[in-house]
DNA sequence: ATCCCTTTATT
DNA sequence: ATAAAGGGA
């Protein structure tokens, strides 16, 4: 039962690098004997985060590719369905004899916890356990400052990994073979990624994606020789298809940011030499998003409660409004604001969207809705495909304002203006709210303005069958000034309070109450009354419209209708208007008929919010001197006050949010990880 | 050169 | 919002 010994064969837990290219795991394994390929699905674990269905989608495929692959060098994956990794990981050492286990390295919080407990249990057991750089440029505790302190700020943090004074590791060529152990008596499970009805929902998403290790590498390829060298000119249109759309493989870890890299620096050579200035510039800007990637995982393991708080202290006094009605909207893509509209249709539609919109719809979604923003990222959490929680919470933290370099949180961003900017001719408008494809361009952004002739011409009535916007830009304004006033009033007193050693009642209270998400009943319930009349072409008008289809695409979709019966007494039915706008590419016609059931999990995730939040709760811990070092289930990073700071005023006024001062010093509640490099790291 | 205006980017 | 960068007189 030791779990065999010197001898013994290797596991390598599969998790999010589901590549056998360049995976320092796998080729330690390799190296080092027989291979137990294991992935393990444990999605109790991730709490609140259970993934979505389109997510869920992904991973299944992904992991029948590797599997694949894996057979094809002459090992299985085998796969075990659980609620506890770590005894899986136990169970598989016991029924293999292994004696060794290697992974690569996760950043989000949950898995810091949970890849620590792997380490101290498997090693009490007398595993070697050695853990790998495979899903960043750098470790996060090798990029510090001049002062050995983590960066604060992307650009600096990204200016230095440029910098660096040596380079990311080379990729690793894929094994030529791998030996297999002996699996005969190490029980597998058949995984279950979705229900019948889910599957039905997911049918049309293959036709426009290929999840697998070797489609991403050419999805990369493609890109690099393709659009890249337009990155520059065209990030700005919403519309094309210009972007990489590697975010999936690249949450998946079938592509390594490595590679990436790599093949990138290459032509960025290659042009620079050429004088081409525009492909430089390009090359950069895309390195730039990549360094987005990596500076998530950076403030995930700095910050590991950043994707439930944010990191600029100040905001938890922020009065978020708490309107369901408003929030459905949003997600129905039904505010009025053509923009934000268009964006949350194909959201809901395809499970995509183009970075810009991202930042449209949450931009408007926390400034003019003022919803907490907690809500919007979790709605992103359950239906992007490309779903990854620490990019998510980097970039809802952004638009919130709540990093030391985010934007201002007083900024309001118009969607009318933005729709100028972002799609000028109003052709993405059109194409996802078919109620207004006969609005001249002049007004597409701001059909509220339209002159009562052209509306009837185009066909609309606003406030039936396309909204008045739900809230006014300058209503916006004015509650968010006062919001901004009572927020800063709030925290100077708790301020106050705790400098008087009153006690950090008021400050703690809020910090630690976040505002729930709304639970799926509430959610699903209370039909919002709907517009009078039904959009021309729409049969069943109580129900949400979306986008419109290709005519090949419309008879799958009546087929997903009927199978999907049940949940057209909740909210998220779509409804298919009949006009066909085919064209374009295949990624944005084919996916259009993929519909959004968000929260099936509602069952999981009542039973396993506790634990997310129980975690997430002690290891941000208060802002004195933490002391809570154990908690039930195992050992956690070691939390440590931060030292010297602790005297150091907050910020003084308004002006404090965009202060340039250290954020660590204004914010003394954001603790940093101390010890966390202590723990074994190899590779 | 210098000023003034426009454009662009902001994680 | 704002600051930096670019362009034109």
């Amino acid at each position: 039962m030791s779990g065999g010994g010197g001898g013994g064969c290797s596991i390598v837990w599969f998790r999010r690098d589901l590549r056998v290219e360049d995976n320092p795991a796998l080729a330690a394994g390799v190296r080092a004997g027989a291979v137990v390929a294991v992935f393990i699905y444990a999605p109790e674990e991730e709490g609140q985060y259970y993934p979505g269905r389109v997510s869920r989608w992904w991973l299944k495929n992904s992991l029948a590719h590797l599997d694949s692959s894996l057979r094809s060098l002459g090992t299985p994956l085998i796969t075990k369905r659980s609620t506890d990794s770590v005894s899986s990981l136990l169970d598989v050492v016991n029924s293999t004899g292994a004696s060794q286990l290697f992974f690569n390295h996760l950043y989000d919080p949950l898995s810091l916890i949970r890849d620590h407990r792997a380490k101290e249990v498997l090693t009490a057991q007398g595993i070697t356990v050695r853990s790998f750089n495979s899903d960043l440029l750098y470790e996060p505790w090798d990029v510090n400052d001049a002062n050995g302190q983590p960066f604060t700020t992307f650009s600096a943090f990204w200016e230095r990994c440029l910098s660096m004074p040596y380079d990311p590791q080379a990729p690793l060529l894929p094994p030529k073979r791998i030996i297999p152990g002996d699996v005969s008596r190490c029980q597998g499970d058949t995984l279950v990624f979705e229900d019948e009805s889910e599957k039905a929902s997911n049918a049309l998403l293959a036709r426009a994606w290929s999840p697998g290790w070797s489609n991403a590498d050419k999805a990369l390829t493609a890109f690099i020789n393709g659009p890249l060298i337009e990155y520059a000119n065209n990030r700005r249109k919403a519309d094309s298809a210009t972007t990489s759309f590697l975010s999936p493989h690249l949450h998946f870890g079938e592509v390594s940011v490595k590679k990436v890299f790599h093949l990138v620096r290459i032509k960025q050579v290659l042009w620079a030499n050429e004088g081409n200035q525009a492909g430089e510039e390009s090359v950069n800007l895309f390195l730039k998003s990549i360094g987005l990637r990596e500076y998530s995982r950076y403030i995930s393991f700095n910050h590991p409660y950043s994707h439930e708080r944010p990191l600029l202290g100040h905001l938890k006094f922020f009065p978020w409004v708490i309107n369901e009605s408003h929030f459905k909207a949003w997600r129905q893509g039904r505010t009025g604001y053509p923009l934000v509209d268009a964006g949350m249709r194909e959201l809901w539609a395809t499970g995509w969207l183009h970075d810009r919109i991202r930042v449209v719809v949450s931009s408007f979604f926390v400034k003019v809705l003022q919803l907490p923003w907690r809500w919007g990222m979790k709605y992103f959490w359950d239906t992007l495909l490309d779903a990854d929680l620490e990019s998510d919470a980097l970039g809802w933290q952004y638009i919130s304002g709540t990093l030391p370099d985010g934007r201002e949180f007083d900024r309001i961003d118009n969607p009318q203006f933005e729709g100028y900017k972002f799609d000028p001719n109003g052709e993405y408008v059109r194409r996802w709210l078919p109620e207004l494809s006969r609005l001249p361009t002049e007004w597409i952004h701001h059909p509220w303005n339209a002159p009562e002739s052209v509306l009837q011409a185009a066909g609309i009535e606003l406030g039936s069958n396309y909204p008045l916007p739900i809230v006014g830009i300058d209503a916006a304004k004015t509650r968010l000034q006062e919001a901004l006033l009572q927020m800063w009033q709030l925290e100077a007193a708790s301020r106050a309070a705790i400098e008087n050693g009153v006690e950090e009642g008021l400050g703690d209270s809020t910090e630690f109450a976040p505002i729930a998400f709304p639970e799926d009943i509430q959610m699903e319930e209370n039909p919002e009354p709907v517009r009078n009349n039904p959009p021309v072409g729409a049969r069943r008008y109580e129900d949400q419209m979306v986008p419109s289809m290709t005519s090949s695409l419309v008879r799958v979709e009546e087929e997903e209708a009927s199978s999907d019966l049940r949940n057209l007494a909740e909210e998220s039915r779509a409804e298919v208007p009949t006009n066909a706008t085919a064209q374009q590419n295949a990624r944005d016609t084919e996916n259009q008929g993929v519909l959004q059931n968000v929260n099936r999990n509602t069952q999981v995730q009542r039973n396993t919010t506790v634990w997310l939040r129980n975690a997430a709760e002690d290891s941000t811990a208060e802002s004195s001197s933490s002391t809570r070092r154990e908690r039930d289930g195992g050992v956690v990073p070691v939390w440590s006050p931060p030292s010297s700071s602790y005297a150091e005023p907050f910020v003084d006024d308004e002006s404090g949010i965009g202060a340039s001062s250290s954020y660590l010093q204004n914010h003394p509640q954001s603790h940093r990880l101390m010890n966390w490099t202590r723990l074994p790291q190899t590779g």
